[in-house]
DNA sequence: AGGTAGGCGATTGTTCAACAATCCAACAAG
DNA sequence: CTTGTTGGATTGTTGAACAATCGCCTACCT
């Protein structure tokens, strides 16, 4: 009956997230909620009819709701009193604000590593990730890829509340990217830039590293404030 | 019957959320319990339980728990399955994971800013209330204040979500701090140091103020966790 | 014809009551 | 003293009910 709407248990969330003590149904619904709406399944601007949704999911009104809280907080849905939960939209404004955390943060983060050899596992492994998945022409993948590579940049701060920051910020970036199609050049060029920045840091050089960071952030915020303008709605006035 | 119950219209919620859209049931009274965590009506560690909470505030079982999801992602409630909330109870690995991430984000906003001068006015509104409150002997108010000289530094980065990061991290630091009785000697040493920082950025010497900032933050971390040793209840292992 | 008030269906907001699942403390048995 | 059991209390989740609000459609009035 509801063959794909039984909340799956997924062991780890996928996305990264700790899962340390046992998850209750209202979070293992808002798991669910999540990935669905980063794979695209909900679109932005979409709105989640609690009906629709419970029902799909097989939980209560109540129980849904509880999820729902749970993702406005995260700032992926948006709530409007008496008519229900939309997927964000995130603004121009919204991009602006989200690279200027992420030169924040990222750049600070880089700034304040101590002396080479830096411990750059998940760095490595983000860009191998990306590299293959290019090859695959998988572009999500790919975009995905990029994403584990800023948190892991951002990891190297070690504090565990700014990682929670970043995962919160780039899921929104990735949020924002979703009406862009063909993410293959937007993607793209970052492959190689993500390298060289891992390069830099092999070598110990920290503050070339945070000169390809700080040109990776102008180059990104142009790009994609350019993709969404070719994507937008045309103009619907004539 | 329930004469300090009823949860009354915070017209804005006192703590400088912006409040975008009209509030529902649910983040009033998040909005109540927050304020009653904050002044220590709730001490660190306490249960809250459902029923008694929500016949206090007048509001049903499910919305309460709806109240509960928003505060156990701010991290002030934690939520064990089948057990309750409790309200949280920092630790000293906390304690250090906040000032990290404060030194992260303070240190770049000061580093991110322009040509001076500045807008300063959020950080001489602080100041001039932490020091009146310290004439008052009113220590809670001075924590206040500190707690929003900080938060109008991280404002001069302009990103409404690193501020929102900061807020959090705050109240958390309060929420540390609570144990410790005497407030004075905690807090005192730093309206002067404050207004030295204040000074530097006035005066435009943006360099200056980092490395009062960062020194500020080496005593901040040392202090309080000396102070919360000292409160620490008398280690039950003999 | 056109703008406006009002009605109506649909959806959310909130509460209530019920039952299952779990925890915890007290107690009984070995 | 340890172990197992039992029973009460609390949370977890559901389903149903009703009020409040929104958006649309229609009928009415000018």
């Amino acid at each position: 009956m509801d063959a794909t709407g039984t909340p799956q248990e997924p062991g780890t969330p996928a996305d990264g997230r700790p899962a340390a003590e046992r998850a209750g149904t209202a979070e293992r619904v808002a798991d669910t909620l999540r990935a669905r709406i980063s794979e695209g399944a909900f679109p932005p601007g979409s709105r989640l009819s609690e009906e629709a949704v419970g029902g799909d999911l097989g939980v209560s009104r109540n129980t849904l709701r509880e999820a729902f809280r749970l993702l406005v907080r995260e700032r992926l849905l948006v709530h409007e009193l008496n008519r229900g939960v939309f997927v964000r939209v995130p603004t121009d404004a919204d991009v602006e604000d989200i690279h200027r955390t992420r030169r924040l943060v990222e750049s600070a983060a880089l700034r304040g590593l101590g002396r080479p050899p830096y411990p750059l596992e998940g760095l490595v492994d983000a860009v191998v990730d990306g590299e293959r998945a290019a090859l695959n022409d998988d572009w999500p993948a790919v975009s995905t890829a990029n994403i584990r590579f800023h948190l892991a940049l951002v990891a190297l701060a070690g504090s565990a509340r700014t990682d929670e920051l970043m995962r919160g910020v780039l899921a929104e970036l990735r949020l924002a990217l979703h009406p862009v199609a063909d993410a293959r050049a937007l993607h793209e060029p970052y492959l190689a830039g993500n390298r060289e920045i891992l390069a830099a840091l092999g070598a110990g050089d920290r503050d070339a590293a945070e000169r390809l960071l700080d040109r990776y952030l102008d180059d990104s915020h142009a790009q994609v404030t350019a993709a969404r303008a070719r994507h937008r709605p045309p103009s619907p006035a004539d």
